[in-house]
DNA sequence: GCGAGGATTTCAACCGCTTGCGGATGACGC
DNA sequence: GCGTCATCCGCAAGCGGTTGAAATCCTCGC
């Protein structure tokens, strides 16, 4: 078992030591390496140089590199929450781009808790990363405000926030419109809408697009058939209790819920107090995810592309760190509509427009 | 809009620039704000170091100190697949005791595809990291022993390899036994397992503790009825499409599955091969996620402490870090049976023991 | 009043790598 | 034969901290 010679951590070999065996100076073994042009050694020195580098199975120390080139090929990606299935999809796209440019990502989960300081922001401040993914800010965020002030490169990846130009975000509207639209077609005219928080520009767009698309179809939305909650599961079973305690028996026939993980809270909720899914009340969630085919029901969603904002927000931050300006991007795929088991036509419609109670077959068992 | 003034990254002040305004040496003002105590300054510098320090919002180089002291204060997360819900569990342990340090954790997706070099030992070649935690180990992992062997601190979690001193893993046998157990009480007799890869660990201790439990309960192991596939959704689908091949109508009652994601791929081929569960076949999952819950039907699990595992891999690390030894651990928590509607007693039982083919009602429409 | 000895603080080297600048070498043209 | 210019390479100065050794300053005992 060879666990003895390795008590100390190996000592790699130095530029220093491959510079002495090659007999030439660190410098030109640095430019070798480095492959820089401007300066370029004759082809037996550089091979001699390269070959040397080789044996001695030498890594340049990334560390001391950083420290004097300014720049660590690192960034900060914060999120809300690991648990949330979604970012790993984000996440997947961020690595996919990172990776290629053989960047690193150091990851950070931000709980709100300790708001100020201590937060990501010893990442920048410290000279950690180059530039940071932001999937946390918040419409007004001072903490995103202040390091994008700063001039320091930060791009938000689902989120937009005042004052700061570089973010990444999809066409949040179009989804909205996309699930009403859906709606409409199987013949519900009692649509509500579980929104994100209003302090997140996902939750607000949403929003907006639901009304939009209501507007469209000649639908009046009904002002408590909207519920604002998290995007948790804890969210979507709050803003369930909500709507019932609303409306009483006056349910909707349809809900499009503004993500994934209060969806299934919502469901929840709906099915313990009686009502099937979709066969009394259909549900539509934004956000596609390979765990949605086998929730109970199977839940129709709304894709959203989430792993091609993270290639496209990881994308424009390392652009931006090579000098290119950023700006507010909309990714082009549009969201697309994913049928499963959570839709069906509304049991009995009535006869014409005009507002009546819906059914009160069931009791709500709360 | 306060756009224009950053256009430089902000030049920080640095120790020098605070040790100028203070009237002392920079090596005092670090002692000072490390809090030196084997070179205490007088009180008053120190406070006025403090002060102006304070003043000009000053922070401490991370890279500069990490280039002298030849420690990062971060460490390396393996991930084998982000989109794993597993793996943000371990993450949150992990995150809770790094967090806790100031520690920092560059995660990185180690897809086998480039197996060999460009992987995860670029962080610990190049010195990113002070330590690794391996959440993708094989039994024989060579780069996981390579690492190892070379005195690079290196805890595994979640897996066991050849070589490596630092591990931490849970009593999965003790899972397989608490699921066949619960098999038992509810009249199964045939009962198969959907086996994690014998090349990790996981599988090959789950697959141990399974065959242990049956002979426990005196229940012979079939051995058409162990299949070997991956911790993926797609490895659970082959895995029921071999079980199906394999024994034509002669499946089990019972199945217990070594994880998650697989566990939703053998209940879809089920489903589509007619098989109701639990009706006529029972299901075990192991990892118990919040998603298990709201399933088609939902899952019976076996909660495995993801995330303690996580926090003890992760405080050993930073142990090792400080000196200590590692070592190879099982965490103390036993697996629990969370009973949910994957599970059921079995459709008829034969009166007796023995052998007997099992039911052939359902065609499997494959 | 003076030297000892502890308390404070400064000096300077160094961590490993990058890079502007200048020196050395050699080829070439006249 | 010599100035000119390329080409190739070494020197040395940092990047921003940390840290052992040395210097300076006080306080105290006699």
């Amino acid at each position: 078992m060879p666990r003895r010679r390795s008590e100390q951590p190996a000592k790699t070999a130095s530029l220093k030591d491959v510079a002495l065996r090659a007999g030439v100076d660190p410098s030109t073994v640095s430019r070798v390496l480095r492959g820089d042009d401007r300066k370029p050694a004759k082809a037996a020195t550089r091979d001699r140089v390269l070959r040397i580098a080789q044996e001695m199975g030498y890594r340049p120390n990334s560390v001391a590199r950083s420290l004097r080139t300014r720049r660590t090929e690192a960034i900060g990606l914060i999120i809300p929450d690991a648990a949330n299935p979604g970012f790993a999809e984000i996440f997947r796209g961020v690595q996919s781009v990172t990776d290629a440019a053989g960047w690193h990502v150091i990851v950070v989960e931000d709980r709100h808790d300790h708001r100020q300081e201590l937060g990501w922001d010893r990442l920048v401040l410290e000279g950690r990363v180059d530039g940071v993914l932001v999937l946390t800010a918040t419409i007004r965020d001072p903490i995103a405000r202040r390091v994008s002030d700063s001039g320091f490169p930060i791009v938000l990846v689902n989120r937009r926030s005042n004052g700061v130009p570089g973010s990444v975000v999809m066409n949040d509207a179009k989804g909205s419109e996309v699930a009403v639209s859906h709606f409409v077609s199987l013949g519900h005219r009692h649509i509500a809408h579980v929104a994100g928080p209003s302090d997140v520009d996902t939750g607000r767009r949403r929003l907006a697009g639901f009304r939009d698309a209501m507007k469209k179809y000649g639908i009046p939305v009904r002002e408590e058939w909207i519920v604002e909650t998290n995007y948790t599961e804890a969210g979507g079973t709050a803003a369930g209790h909500a709507l019932l305690a609303r409306t009483g028996n006056d349910m909707p026939t349809a809900i499009y819920c503004a993500s994934f993980l209060s969806g299934i809270g919502l469901v929840k909720v709906l099915k313990e107090a009686g009502y099937q899914v979709p066969q009394d009340i259909s549900v539509i969630v934004s956000d596609e995810l390979t765990l949605a085919a086998h929730t109970s029901p199977p839940l129709t969603t709304i894709r959203m592309h989430l792993s091609r904002m993270g290639e496209v927000g990881a994308r424009m931050l390392l652009d931006r760190l090579a000098g290119k300006p950023v700006s507010a991007v909309v990714i082009p795929e549009v969201p697309e509509l994913v049928v499963r088991g959570s839709t069906a036509p509304p049991k009995k419609e009535a006869p014409a427009r005009g507002r009546m109670p819906a059914r009160a077959t069931h009791q709500p068992s709360k």
